[in-house]
DNA sequence: TTGAAAGCGATACCAA
DNA sequence: TTGGTATCGCTTTCAA
């Protein structure tokens, strides 16, 4: 379009300018050793008159260290994803690191297809994988190549990765016992399908404790779909009207606990539109304590997981790694966040 | 830690193994000549043994075209931004192309910071900017050094960048008909900072419709607060708290209207908490039409900006420009979606 | 401190 | 089709 389009400068041209070589260019740029004080004025200006930016493709290119930080996750659309990541961004752009984030719409293929590609990436450059499939082979093979990779919400493979995750095994038994001195006589378990480690925790925690204080045959009262992982407030919402549509009140159970504060939106509004209230006719629990669930009408009792603190540690666990070289694996606390939904 | 770490394989080796020049491998591996079917058997078998990987930043230096597209938001914590991102992935990973995204936090001087760090991209990357402050310079540099720049959710630059906007315009207008009609006597206009340009246009076309419409002095029912950018829930919770606390309901508006979503469930959580009720004591009418949106009690009445049209918009813009080269602008409409809370 | 020169891992061109 | 080689923009020895 613009005749005066010019190509990018480079070191060369810069040093060219400046009469001096380009290694004191490179010097100067990086303090890599000490350059004169009338030098360094004239690369400046020379910088300034050629409207010199560095090339950070080239740079890491002959670089050996990495300050990129890959995320994983199922899915950008779900709050708890990106909080948590909003507040390990923050760190890292303070510290100079660059984040990418990418989804892989929990779709085990992509997921590999995903972590394929970052097997280009330099030693040292780590990646952060939340949740994901069982399938290990992809993340061992980053691993061997000195790629540092931190399981985020998910357990560590021992001597090949970090982690950060809560623990999910606790507060069940504290839920439970509260819905139990509350008086609740049934309890269903909405969720969606159990392929995440993370869901599959939840499940088996509320299932032992459920049996744990009395209730018979609690996996009678597992109400779960296929199509609960994607589209989570939609097919929820569809879901429970079906629960709703097709037995009568006294049949179903009268406090539901969800996986994620998502669907137990979905759910909610399925009850709200039966002409059903929250939590006289049913009580409801979720998962995750995204922000807005604070906010809704009833406001939702949940499981507190602090995506602020869920941040803060996976960026500890990256600059611990990269200064020692050493794997941590931490587990974070959940904490029952009791509101007006139970 | 582990002995058997091998340095990552080259095009070199290969080529090497193969026993044949890289130049031969290279085309193989990209198809920019054919290659005869004994040397692709021999090299595709080379790949497998040393288990190679292209280098993709060392390609990406010597390679004209780029396949990179960046995405900068004011934050990530929306979900109008995340919703439109997720199509737009969708659409470029089965491309081939590669997503980066990150968030300025509604800062100017990071989103500078930010607009910098890419400058040093190749000739032919997209950058999608959502919103954005008032400088251009900084985009001017970059539309310059031949890179695409998008304007999302702003009006382009003329010769200078692409744009997919929504119109502000038209819809106002329609709301503020409808209020009337519906017998609401004064209107409030709830809005965050007016510093970027997608909520100036709405606040004046708001302004205008209401002027149009006869409501007097529609500047006096403007609430507004400069935190309201971030945190909108909690921020917008607090603010509408005080509002409430320090007027009486006669003296306020009977119906509300929010330049964002978020904003209105703040809004509508200190309604609850106050013991109003809504929409009869106050109506509430959103703006985007985030996905939960449709999920909350009273169902929120909002501006529908379609998400997944936009993200498919941005990424059609993209790739006519890889293919013409030419600069587009499109504007996308915006549609009232009725719900209960108005 | 400084400059010259050797790579980093790939692609692109040219001659064969 | 092939192989050889210059080159992309930068960092990093190494000798001066």
């Amino acid at each position: 379009m613009d005749k005066s389009t010019k190509k990018r400068a480079t070191i060369t041209q810069v040093a060219k300018h400046a009469g001096v070589s380009v290694g004191t260019v490179s010097n100067y740029l990086n303090g890599t050793a000490g350059v004169s004080h009338d030098r360094a004025a004239r690369i400046q200006q020379a910088i300034d008159v050629l409207d010199y930016i560095p090339d950070t493709l080239a740079s890491s290119l002959r670089r050996k260290d990495s300050t990129a930080i890959h995320v994983l996750t199922p899915h950008l659309d779900s709050a708890f994803y990106t909080n948590t990541i909003s507040t390990l961004m923050h760190d890292a752009y303070e510290a100079g690191y660059t984040v990418h984030i990418s989804g892989y719409e929990y779709s085990s293929e992509i997921e590999r297809q995903q972590l394929r590609a970052l097997e280009s990436s330099k030693p040292g450059t780590s990646i952060i994988i939340f949740n994901g499939f069982d399938d290990l082979t992809e993340i061992k093979r980053l691993a061997k190549k000195q790629i540092h990779v931190i399981m985020a919400d998910r357990r560590e493979i021992p001597g090949y990765t970090s982690s950060v995750i809560f623990d999910n095994r606790r507060v069940p038994f504290e839920i439970i016992c509260l819905l139990k001195n509350r008086n609740y006589k049934r309890i269903g378990l909405f969720t969606e399908p159990t392929k995440l480690q993370n869901i599959r925790e939840r499940v088996e925690g509320f299932l032992e404790a459920m049996k744990y204080f009395g209730y018979p045959d609690p996996e009678k009262n597992i109400y779960s779909r296929p199509d609960l992982s994607l589209d989570k407030l939609k097919n929820s919402y569809l879901y429970m009207m079906e629960i709703l549509e097709s037995s009568k009140r006294e049949e179903l159970p009268d406090a539901w606990l969800a996986t994620s504060d998502y669907l137990a939106f979905g759910m909610m509004r399925a009850i709200n539109e039966k002409g059903y209230s929250i939590p006289e006719d049913f009580a409801i629990v979720g998962y995750d304590n995204i922000e807005i669930s604070g906010y809704v009408n009833p406001r939702l009792t949940t499981v507190e997981q602090d995506q602020k603190l869920f941040g803060r540690t996976l960026w500890s666990v990256i600059t611990e790694y990269n200064k020692t070289g050493k794997y941590q694996s931490i587990e974070l606390p959940q904490k029952i966040k009791m509101r007006g939904s139970c």
